[in-house]
DNA sequence: GTGAAAGCGCTAACAT
DNA sequence: ATGTTAGCGCTTTCAC
């Protein structure tokens, strides 16, 4: 291992000049700058990253918290961020909130005490955000929240909004003459995108009966899951719903599919919309109408406003919003 | 941040005896330790990984390079490696191998000197695990290869087998009576999912002629590329092949589709099978042929053997085989 | 513009 | 069984 010792006796110099050189800073000359460049370059040198990061300096390390829910897709977020960070030559820790305060405070902890230079947090769910998380995050050089709402905070946030999609979806039933919206969904979790629904519809003087909601559950297989949810609710075909909001495309399929079985006719008879836009929805019979998450968009959002965050740290406070998009297909009528 | 000195000062004795009592050395007195680790639970110490693993110790962190290509859901084996890590209290650094040999070096290189005790390297496509691959992996505490197939190596592996399972899907069409196989693939990367299943169609006396083959390409969005290869190739519907097999369900779901606008019919007139047995291919019409690719057995594997390894430096090397599994369903005739 | 020296929080060899 | 001391490789005052 290479360190700056090395090239200091190399050079002719000490090892202090040798580091100021490397993060160039200007009151070494420009002729010696180069010179000890030269020679790390040539010896292939790479900075220690836990004795920079112990002295206080930047260790290219990036904290993620997000929130690796099994019934979504949620580790092609985490892939994006990571491939988006290595081009920066920023390495990232990747961790699951669970949803869970006390597990994001233990985090931060954790990454604080391993000298990453930014965080991502995604504040999903029920997750609230209170004094403590607030000023533990304040403790990075650069902080960032996911989120699903704007947050009256005064921190960098990516608001990933699927307000404006989930009307939209409401919209297109009621716009079709439905008059019994039905949902599935892991009701747990999905408080927001919920209720989002259920108000929009509210607003248009209909109502989700509770009979017309099913409770997806949080764990893996939501498809097969929501496929036996119906088929013991509703053994003879009978319905409560003309129309049936899914939280998830795979949830959409599978009741489609059991609708099928039934002979019940989708979208003329009951409409279906599923979420996330999965390539396999686009080719469905009849095509699934979804939301499309943008999720490029977010993880580009996120990359770019770290980066800002950490060359330009006085920069005012910023907010970016992503609206995820409805995609209207046949299955919505 | 509390350190060792703290909580020395606080029980009257030294850092020195306060960094054993940490790690349970037996040398410290029983009643010692006891006290040590009791202030330092009440203080909430909790020990400085840049610090630990400057002066030669363990950092709780484990390097993870996996192959991110975009057409393959393997965002989700990263969120399962972190979560199964995140449950021991290790922190994994993610990245991709870019599938580049180069690459892969650098970043162990980066891995080494961010001091995580462990790697986990994925070997997909065609990289070739040589000398200085092995070598650098060497220098850590524990370091595991996945690989496709077993490779004659003096390392720690899981073999993540594909081989069964493309065998039994070129045997169900050769079965059902299939004389014309195709594939949809993406060429570049698959090329040993591809030789599997030419030399089984070859071994039973039958071959996959060029025109056959479609070139998905590597990019996202491999349904509707496969979509439209087909439609522009053969915009009369004429197809040179009987059965096809494709490298994701996603590709074998927008074939399927574009068959059916042909009013070609699956899987009497085209048998289909699929990769990687998604959620939405088991509820299609008709139902999906698929690979289960057993990646919970995978990430399980990976979290038991890394751990092991560092618990019992000396256990002999050892390797697991999972096998990915032919799922038959009807769409593959 | 550069060097000397202290210190980041920990581990470990060497004392006692 | 515990204390002393010397690093680990870097950043950062403080001198000159």
């Amino acid at each position: 291992m290479v360190t700056i010792y090395d090239i200091a006796q190399k050079v002719g110099t000490t090892h202090a000049t040798v580091s100021r050189a490397l993060r160039n800073d200007q009151r070494i000359s420009a002729k010696t700058r180069a010179r000890i460049q030269a020679v790390a370059k040539r010896l292939n040198y790479r900075p220690n990253v836990l004795a920079r990061g112990l002295s206080g300096g930047r260790t290219q390390a990036l904290g993620v918290l997000w929130d690796f829910a099994p019934y979504m897709p949620s580790g092609e977020m985490a892939r994006r961020i990571a491939t988006d960070a290595q081009k920066r030559g920023v390495v990232p820790y990747i961790a699951d909130t669970t949803r869970n305060i006390e597990v994001i405070l233990g985090m931060l902890h954790e990454f604080a005490n391993r000298g990453v230079d930014g965080v991502v947090v995604q504040i999903s769910g029920s997750i609230e955000v209170n004094r403590e998380l607030t000023e533990s995050l304040r403790q990075f050089r650069a902080a960032m929240l996911v989120t699903r709402e704007e947050l009256d905070i005064e921190m960098d946030q990516v608001v990933h909004d699927r307000m404006r999609a989930v009307q939209q979806a409401a919209d297109c039933f009621i716009q079709s003459g439905r008059t019994r919206p039905g949902m599935a969904i892991p009701l747990s979790t999905t408080a927001k995108k919920l209720s989002t629904f259920v108000e929009e519809v509210r607003h248009c003087g209909l109502d989700v009966p509770p009979e017309a909601i099913l409770d997806i559950g949080t764990e893996e297989q939501v498809g097969r899951h929501c496929y036996e949810l119906l088929r013991s609710r509703f053994p003879d075909g009978r319905v409560p719903f003309d129309s049936l909001f899914c939280s998830a495309d795979e949830i959409a399929i599978a009741a489609i599919s059991w609708l099928k079985t039934m002979r019940i006719r989708v979208p003329e008879d009951v409409a279906v919309i599923g979420f996330n836009d999965s390539e396999g929805g686009r080719f469905f019979d009849p095509p699934l109408a979804s939301v499309d998450r943008k999720d490029q968009q977010v993880s580009e959002a996120i990359d770019r406003m770290i980066h800002q965050r950490l060359e330009h740290p006085d920069l005012p406070v910023r907010r970016e919003v992503i609206e995820m998009e409805f995609v209207r297909r046949r299955s919505a009528g």
